[in-house]
DNA sequence: CGGTATCCTTTCGGATACTG
DNA sequence: CAGTATCCGAAAGGATACCG
């Protein structure tokens, strides 16, 4: 097992916890988030976890982090890098295979929900 | 976070240690390969993780266990499912997407190898 | 606001010995 | 041959308090 291979690091971190739906929030609509807003649509994820997996996804180079220092607070944001917004891909053709070969579920909330993310 | 979101649970398992090799050598050559021969062609797995992963997977149904019984010991081989070899698919988008936005490598051995498995 | 620091529990995975 | 059983250390992740 090669630690160095890029497959088996990406499969590695995407597995981790909160990293999908972190990658999704910041897909989703508007350009760029806030720390406290990734935090607020993330029920559940602790402050520590949030920091962590920023900058695991930063140093893996799919999102980007812009501060702000004029003002204090400081204020930072995060958005997905051109290879952030491919990834997205990924994680569809996972949920395309999920729903080939899964059972279908009708709650959303899911990433394999049939209703949203559609593609 | 929807633990039973089949997108979510198939990141988190293809993140776990050894799976990722387990599939490909599944997919290489053979139809199905002994407990054994998957022993051998994946050095350094120890008999539980390797025991633990192919029960993950049959769970998952990538993978589909048959044992003859009329010898003993017993035979047992594992092949891919048809999901299963679906999922190869999977990887390979992983790997096209390490391609595009990680420095490649020369070395071998590794999944994102631009020689080997190519497609 | 955007995080760290600390502590603590759980889970994972490695090593090795053993068995039907 | 095809695994289990047992033990262990390391790492992941949750809870909470605190700080510039």
């Amino acid at each position: 097992m090669d630690k160095d291979c890029t497959v088996y690091r990406t499969a590695d971190f995407i597995g981790r916890r909160w990293t999908l739906l972190i990658l999704l929030e910041l897909c989703k609509g508007k350009p760029s988030r806030r720390y406290s807003e990734l935090k607020k649509s993330l029920p559940g994820i602790t402050p520590k976890i949030l920091s962590t997996r920023l900058k695991e996804l930063e140093k893996e180079g799919l999102v980007k982090k812009r501060v702000d220092t004029r003002t204090f607070p400081v204020r930072c944001d995060y958005s997905l890098t051109k290879s952030g917004g491919d990834f997205i891909g990924i994680i569809k053709n996972i949920k395309k295979w999920a729903l080939r070969w899964k059972f279908t579920n009708k709650t959303c909330s899911r990433l394999d929900c049939k209703e949203c993310m559609v593609g």
